[in-house]
DNA sequence: CTGTTAGCGCCTTCAT
DNA sequence: ATGAAGGCGCTAACAG
């Protein structure tokens, strides 16, 4: 293996020039500059990171710490993270893909351990209380995406409007001129602390109370995400003897939950009943689902562009960034009949 | 920052008697690693993986390059892949996307650079001739997950029998008594060197020729991968004067181009067409699409279990696995009308 | 069994 | 502007 000690032989200068070249430092002329970039090419060298980590005492690795990194959405804002680093960074990533209360407590641990990374970006993974303390004391740049807590306003984050978006996909409705307006949703503390559903839910009561219309309590159904779950709320929901005319969707997952027991129940979309999904996952668009679109991959993107800047100035003060959201229309909204 | 001297002075030892304990070494009495070991609990002591790769010559970490890992049917094999090395492994995993040619390159270049990674597993990515020659001088130790090439059989393979999986599609229409069969699938030769497509058109092949049913080339039509190509491909062959009563789709998406020109043409699913998809995502559980399943997340899994018994035992002769694949019926097929 | 020593490859003063 | 030397934290070979 060639090392900067061949080259600095072969070009006659000594070691510390060729780290200068390497590093480019001003401090070296331009003569012997180019006939050491002349060996390094020639001797097809490459510099070893480890021994450079080792050196300069930092580990140029960050970490991402995510939840269910297959479903589409996370995996789209973690396809943002990933481009930032692949375009031009000496940076690697490790990804800690968090399926299980136990994996979250070794990526947790495992990450924040001195000497692991350099600095670590939370996607989609709110922060619970006993972990607060954890992420103050690691004393690491940190960039929360999409993982907010109260108590944590000291770090960067990127967060989307989960409140603004439930609130235009229920507007949406109301527009409409629907009065009975459904909500299905996630079970608010399921361990992983999602709020997202949560968030969504406010946006819905907060266009209610905007609009007049009280909250109905039967209107409201909540269960683990997911498609089947969500049809089994929905059934329920719309055999109620005063059923919704239309219901928003904490997701496009569950939404299409929804629509299948709509159509279990004989009942039409959109003539008989509306239906508001959120992601604009790939199969929204397949199904004509509207729904609320958010900036996935640029969540992403902007979340690593801060922690990359917050490890080129550390002393950066926390920037707290709020993504929109889009309201995307296609077939499953009409007026109500 | 405590370090392996500080453990040392504080438990009265040599620094190369803490290095054998964190070692495991057996050169080392009982009652000493005791103490060594509370010292480090003591001190909450981690060693720095930084110097302890330099020093041991190795960089403990493991390259993954694959395509568009958002693509359900990747990140899926990908999760596989993570799940193994997250269970207990000292190695760290860089992820090289690639979606571009240009970054296909990058990845090839950066990861076989010396002193990068240790080994590197190359996912649904099948190798172009021209890269056959840098996999080799890498001198690597590499695994292909669904990424092969018929000159590089030294490596590890993991493959999913794409062959037999079209055959299985194929046979299953054939039996429900269906006698023009279609095939919708990739463009063969599109620079990423996809072959999944033609192994399963292969499969396609075989399974007309074993129930001698000569192969119209009419029924067969390739485009890019996608569901509005496969579409119009899907309704041109529709159109014909003597149409397909069933069409075999290389993709779930590519399926689902068909079923909506079926729809478009106002053909019934499946009384006047049946459809097969492959892959099963989950749309294809959505939709009641009659797909054939491959192990995705077992391939990622049994690729990494290769690798690491590689960097185990580098002497270790190529092994190539061939995963099954199982057919999925759901609501798309029935007899011919 | 255990302490000491010499690197691993690079960066960074400190002189010159 | 450049060369020499020390050190980053750890491992492994060598003496004892």
């Amino acid at each position: 293996m060639v090392t900067i000690r061949d080259v600095a032989k072969k070009a006659g200068v000594g070691l510390g020039t060729v780290s200068r070249v390497l590093n480019n430092s001003t401090q070296v002329s331009e003569a012997t500059r180019q006939r050491v970039l002349g060996v390094i090419r020639e001797l097809n060298y490459t510099r070893n990171p480890i021994a450079r980590r080792l050196s300069i005492g930092k580990t140029l690795t960050v970490a991402v710490i995510l939840p269910f990194f297959t479903r589409p959405g996370f995996s789209e804002r973690l396809n943002g993270v990933v481009s930032v680093l692949s375009q031009q960074s000496q940076y690697d990533l490790v990804i800690h893909n968090i399926e299980t209360p136990e994996q979250r407590h070794i990526g947790f641990q495992d990450i924040l351990r001195r000497q692991r990374v350099d600095g670590a970006l939370i996607l989609s993974l709110p922060i619970l209380d006993k972990e607060v303390s954890t992420l103050i004391n690691a004393n690491l740049p940190i960039v929360l995406i999409d993982s907010g807590h109260p108590a944590l306003s000291m770090f960067h984050q990127v967060d989307v409007d989960d409140v603004a978006g439930g609130q235009l996909a229920t507007e949406h409705l109301l527009t409409l001129g629907h009065r009975r307006v459904g909500f299905v949703g996630d079970i608010i503390d399921n361990g992983f602390n999602f709020i997202s559903s949560r968030d969504r839910f406010f946006g819905y009561r907060k266009a209610l109370e905007k609009a007049g219309i009280p909250f109905r309590p039967e209107y409201y159904a909540e269960d683990e995400h997911g498609r089947l779950e969500a049809r089994a709320l929905a059934k329920t929901m719309l055999s109620l003897p005063e059923r919704p005319t239309a219901v928003f969707a904490a997701s496009d997952t569950q939404a299409i939950g929804v629509l299948e027991a709509a159509h279990a129940l004989g009942l039409r979309v959109p003539e008989d009943l509306s239906i508001v999904g959120y992601d604009d996952v790939e199969v929204a668009d397949i199904l004509g689902l509207t729904t609320v679109r958010q900036l996935l991959f640029e969540s992403g993107q902007q979340g690593m562009e801060l922690l990359l800047a917050m490890l080129d100035e550390p002393q950066m003060g926390p920037v707290h960034e709020m993504l929109p959201t889009e309201l995307v229309v296609r077939n499953t909204t009409a007026p109500p009949p």
